[in-house]
DNA sequence: AAGTTAGACAACCGCCTGTGT
DNA sequence: TACACAGGCGGTTGTCTAACT
């Protein structure tokens, strides 16, 4: 048994989160940024292990997150994807921004899975399901009878006017910076389309020893997730003074739940918030979780508070 | 109206890897 | 080298809702 699962035999909580909970959890990253994860639910005063905060923050907290239906791209795309990948789900989401690897997956077995086999297609090999002769079935861990496990950036329909360069997927310091039709100039992500920067031409940390230093980028495997862009000492327990989350001076952050519509009702379930639609419309949802029920139109009031807190355009 | 079922999504579990001592 | 620890990942389970009977 694992430490973490150990510990949640004890008194932490498990489940789901509470509002209250997820805003001890955003507050507390928000001003002293993610550093050790383990350390974060006494420093937030959470009765969670740290995996839990940390996958909490990761799925659902994260401001970069899109959140939504997937759009037919990102549909087409997981499949391209997975074809070549298999279920890395934590690769797959890095060419996805704003997407988790648990969201991805997901979608995969509760959709895109039926999808292909509706298409005549096994989803294990993406070969036609009558094709399967000497097809492996263990749910695509294979990869291409291949050496190198290069593709070209160039086939990839969704960059249909990019370079046909070498994209190796399973490197995580192979990323070459293009702005494809996926490109985001401004989106929290590293990948093939130069979607993330958290390197330090966004971020502006002080350095020393006590503080943990900002993202440097490009190696992280998990740089869709728990990346360690950081402004605050975590050590003593003390913010950085007026220091946001890109190291930019600033009036100290609270979590106001007003700018986040899942928050609006603390029952949260059954709870209902009006919003703006796409053509400045609006309309009410009945909220069960930040990612259900809600269009992307939703996530534009999360995203536009996050805007104006940061003064970062969000594409 | 009540019970059942299926789908979608959130969260947990256990294993693996990297790092520090 | 061995060990402990933290973090990451994929698989799986749990929970909730809507549709259906």
């Amino acid at each position: 048994m694992g430490r973490e699962a150990a510990a949640t035999r004890s008194k932490l909580r498990r489940g789901l989160w509470s509002p209250e909970e997820d805003e001890k959890l955003h507050n507390h990253i928000i001003r002293y940024g993610v550093g050790c994860w383990s350390s974060v639910p006494k420093l937030a005063g959470l009765e969670r292990c740290g995996k839990s905060c940390r996958l909490r923050w990761i799925n659902y907290l994260r401001p970069d997150l899109k959140r939504g239906s997937f759009s037919q791209q990102e549909e087409d795309l997981i499949i391209d994807l997975h074809k070549i990948l298999g279920n890395r789900w934590s690769q797959i989401a890095l060419q996805l921004p704003g997407r988790t690897d648990n969201e991805i997956k997901n979608f995969w077995n509760s959709c895109l899975k039926k999808k292909l086999r509706q298409r005549g297609i096994d989803p294990s090999t993406h070969k036609p399901l009558n094709d399967d002769a000497e097809a492996p079935h263990d749910d695509c861990k294979q990869l291409p009878d291949t050496d190198d496990h290069s593709f070209p950036i160039g086939s990839d329909p969704l960059a249909p006017h990019s370079p046909a360069v070498s994209f190796d997927p399973l490197s995580l310091t192979n990323v070459p910076a293009m702005e494809g039709s996926y490109g985001a100039a401004h989106s929290f992500r590293s990948g093939m389309y130069n979607l993330c920067d958290y390197s330090s031409s966004v971020v502006d940390v002080v350095s020393d020893a006590a503080t943990y230093s900002a993202y440097t980028g490009g190696g992280d495997s998990s740089s869709n997730s728990s990346s360690t862009w950081t402004c605050g000492n975590v050590v003593s327990g003390e913010p950085m003074p007026h220091m946001d989350m890109f190291g930019r001076d600033t009036e100290p952050y609270s979590f106001d739940p007003t700018k986040y519509p899942w928050h609006h009702d603390p029952q949260q379930q059954h709870a209902a918030v009006r919003i703006k639609d796409d053509v400045g419309g609006a309309a009410s949802f009945p909220i069960r979780s930040m990612s259900r029920d809600l269009p992307d139109s939703c996530f534009d009031l999360a995203r536009g508070a996050l805007e104006d807190e940061f003064s970062v355009d969000f594409l």
